[in-house]
DNA sequence: CTGAAAGCGCTTACAG
DNA sequence: CTGAAAGCGCTTACAG
């Protein structure tokens, strides 16, 4: 119960606290057996950095920063929880940063946090994640950052360290699955044109398409905000249509759930007289009816990997790099064929 | 950007120190035009204290944590924003603790992870706001707490902080509006017996029923988890009675979807056939099929006021008193009568 | 109501 | 690969 500071560490260990020190930071240049007896004599001890005196000694306050504006909650809290176990395995700590994207000042008020709080680094989520102004300043700035699904064209053009899902090939597989059925009248609703993720899902459509010898046919294209709201508008243009689609595909579940209310607003069976499919797996769209197809992404995976990458960039250990993890096709009921 | 700090408020302000500390700490004994003075010179300066500095001489960290364990995303979410912001405004940080409701070790985990962190107090969120092991502890060992929607009979054997609203009073209030839409068989998903929140809403239930001059029929009434899978399952029973409920009243929106889920699937029109309730007013409730008629409650309202008690609690400013917050009626399209 | 001194537990340079 | 000294920016006692 009685505290244990890295003196008795040392002592137990029989090194200076300089070592432990090192140990605690898994910084290199230690023999292996005296980081070994170190770790061993701080798990007897059940030594805890202290927080405040790492941070005031350091001047940084080994904290990352979650940047977010109001995405879904289910986004939010399963990102939020993979980034807070993988930091606590690191002995870093998360801090919530709540954001405006349309602040014409957000770049300057986030640097001016970052520094006033001594931010180590930052994970930025969607749709911070497209926005370039902030991006640039910190980059300008030498801040360690990671960006959790970033614009496409930053992928290409940037050494910057990024967590994402291969949208497009998604989104062309379930294009592909729906074909299979035998529906090919597919209408899409596309995401927030500024966000990279919403064009790749678009492109993985169209390439689903062509692959299928089919045209893509304009009036079946709507444009959508990934809200529920800009989902019913579109779903109300398509099914109000002198031949309207069989199936409709929406970016997100939410605009998903705004096609389904339209649906049984106007007394269409789904799937029968027409499917509809999402994308992201949220909780939602297991608790509409019916029970919805979608895309998952490893939300909480990406979370624990953005905050890896950027704590390993952090301590120059320098062996992140961008990564693409798997999604994964879920047949619910709002599609027909086999589940 | 070269960072200002206390030596150079102190300097500025014509004080010492000690007094610019006093005066970041909203402790009494300050002349209150030498706080002005330094409130002024601080500002000017744009002096934010170092939160390390802070937490390693005064043997604590500033910060609140959050204790949950798997509670809807968009309760967290919300609870959150409202703890972050009250949380920001005192000069204090929030962590984030999950938690494991069924741990035998619990209480001594967080106990610990509570004198590891040097945490200045804990905000507890249902369930474990019923967990009598964890408060107990939390009691003992003299840790400054506030529970979100505690047990019933923990507000009235306690001196303890609370935050709630009048489940009993809303629930109550909606059963009436429910009567008052022309239905009398209105069956009830009850919550998770553990859960203070729970029972108060099935005895607004009861005593609405009562007031009408109506009797209980039991095998309306069956026992749900707050999940979406106990709703269906309540949903299944009840919608298979020889007379079936002319109205179902969910004790929360998660399991209310899953009444609407068995609804749609036996082909019933909602709420021509039956009227369903739920509780929350969650993001859910405005995207399933009808919209929800519920009962919201003012969860980031209670965040933020869970946050400013505890920090009054902690500064020993000894004016917080356990508060009951408003709630609110929605009345949307899954019941009949006027919107 | 206000202040001068000591010290919190680490990390940073620097040295070897 | 390892260590001795200094100091980070506050708050805590203690004084007056």
């Amino acid at each position: 119960m009685t505290k244990v500071i890295i003196d008795d560490v040392a002592a137990e260990a029989g090194v200076s606290i300089k070592t432990v020190s090192r140990v605690m930071n898994r910084e290199p240049n230690v023999r292996p057996a005296t980081r070994q007896k170190v770790e061993e004599a701080a798990k007897r001890l059940g030594y805890r950095p202290n927080a405040s005196a790492r941070g005031l000694a350091g001047n940084r306050s080994y904290l990352i920063a979650l940047l977010y504006d109001s995405p879904s909650a289910a986004y939010l809290t399963n990102l939020q929880s993979g980034v807070l176990a993988a930091t606590q395995a690191e002995n870093y700590g998360m801090v919530l940063q709540p954001c405006q994207y349309d602040d014409p000042h957000l770049a300057d008020k986030i640097l001016t946090t970052i520094r006033d709080a001594r931010l180590d680094g930052v994970v930025l989520t969607p749709p911070l994640s497209d926005h370039r102004g902030l991006i640039d300043s910190l980059v300008d700035a030498g801040i360690p950052h990671v960006i959790v699904s970033p614009p496409a064209t930053y992928m290409e053009t940037s050494g910057g360290l990024c967590v994402y899902v291969d949208d497009k090939a998604a989104a062309q597989e379930m294009t592909a699955y729906i074909l299979g059925t035998g529906l090919t009248r597919i209408a899409f609703i596309k995401g927030t044109p500024t966000h990279g993720a919403a064009l790749q899902r678009f492109d993985g459509y169209k390439d689903a398409l062509k692959a299928a010898g089919l045209d893509l046919d304009p009036e079946l294209v709507k444009q959508g905000y990934f809200d529920f709201e800009s989902g019913v508008k579109a779903a109300e243009e398509l099914l109000a249509l002198p031949q309207p689609p069989s199936a409709i595909f929406a970016s997100n579940d939410e605009m998903a759930a705004g096609v389904l209310h339209v649906a049984h607003e106007r007394g269409l069976k789904v799937p029968d007289d027409v499917s509809v499919v999402g994308f992201d797996d949220t909780p939602l769209s297991r608790q509409i009816w019916p029970a919805l197809t979608t895309v998952r992404q490893p939300i909480r995976q990406m979370g624990g990997c953005a905050a890896r990458m950027l704590i390993s960039r952090i301590r120059q250990s320098g062996d992140a790099a961008s990564t693409a993890l798997p999604y994964e096709l879920v047949i619910r009921h709002s599609t027909g064929g086999p589940k």
